[in-house]
DNA sequence: ATAGGCATGTAAGCAGTTACATGATTTA
DNA sequence: TAAATCATGTAACTGCTTACATGCCTAT
């Protein structure tokens, strides 16, 4: 019935995580889920409003103190099975899509200065992710060794998913760093 | 003057490595361009036809014997200029759409075999696609070796991207096949 | 003959981006 | 008192996907 719907999914997903409102969600995706999926928060509000309309996720309103009330939201029955049902249905290949690569493949013919500060700049970016990551595998595993949580944890999805951005930013930091003083070499070589 | 336009560089970029047609475009496009984009083939005739209208390249039309003809396509002065403009422009953050690492983040409260099929597939994908750029980098390179290559070389950008593609594939691969057998031993010890 | 590769498009629809809009509370 | 964080949306636009459409040539 519902065929592509892409975001609605990794909303799903993540909130098999926990009790979330739009904003928290925007955060956890504006960081890149564990970098397997990105979204504006605007999405988001809109998303979670269909899934609602639709039964697929409850929403709940949470009054706080000194802060503006927020409506919290949780995975119903109706939206495990919709992620149940998405599961068995072919995967489509990955979405990749990356400025900076482009501006790398074309660093021959034009002024590399400003592409190397880019890759300088992600590198960093990566890096902080990185840590972050590996903070989230050290607190979904508390006290196990990896091997042992992953045969007897009760909730791998999330740490299966983690170690996936971890490998990711761990070669975007790394491919940066080496691109940006590959680059840096040959400027050099060529202005002096 | 323009945006976003997104698609438009990544094009430009291609084609700095030759003349291509819009079918043989598709095809780059298809594989993901050393991974950095991707494209249906309907996406790139459109803007090839818009490139053209704005004069950022260059149509030439090929008669072949034995097929039909086809256009192909170079950047003029006015597509280097704008690539160059665009590679001085601040990088988005990459963006990366995955499916699979969605279903495998719930992958605790699905039935796990699907998943796990997917998984196996990718990894086989990822392991062909890897096979590819590593010829490719060897044709790149020639006789000399990677960081002679990246020292003297002429023309760096496309084996730095390919370098990119590499490094993700491999990741991908492994991945899959690690999450893969995790998923199994779980599933074999419960469902026996 | 027919399946598959080469070759190029149009049209409709939806997903996702950008810009606009509002307002309370805490911290600097 | 200004900036940052929390909090939630609407509206317009456009980029991308999916489906439809056509036709030639080669290899099996």
């Amino acid at each position: 019935m519902t065929k592509a719907m892409a975001l609605r999914h990794a909303v799903l997903a993540a909130l098999l995580d926990g009790e979330y409102s739009g904003y928290q969600l925007a955060k956890i995706f504006n960081v890149g889920v564990a970098n397997f999926w990105y979204a504006a928060p605007q999405q988001l509000y809109l998303e979670l409003t269909k899934l609602e309309a639709d039964g697929l996720v409850a929403g709940r309103e949470v009054v706080q103190r000194g802060r503006p009330s927020k409506r919290v939201f949780t995975v119903t029955e109706a939206g495990l099975d919709e992620l149940a049902a998405f599961a068995a249905t072919p995967a489509k290949p990955l979405l990749l899509r990356d400025d900076l690569v482009v501006k790398v493949h074309a660093a021959d013919l034009v002024e590399p200065a400003p592409v190397i500060a880019q890759l300088r700049e992600r590198a960093e970016e990566a890096a902080a992710k990185l840590l972050l990551f590996e903070q989230t595998l050290l607190r979904l595993r508390g006290d196990l060794g990896e091997e042992e949580f992953l045969r007897t944890g009760e909730r791998i999805g999330p740490y299966l998913s983690c170690l996936a951005g971890c490998r990711l930013e761990r070669e975007i930091r790394d491919w940066c760093r080496q691109t940006a003083r590959t680059l840096e070499e040959r400027a050099g070589g060529k202005a002096r």
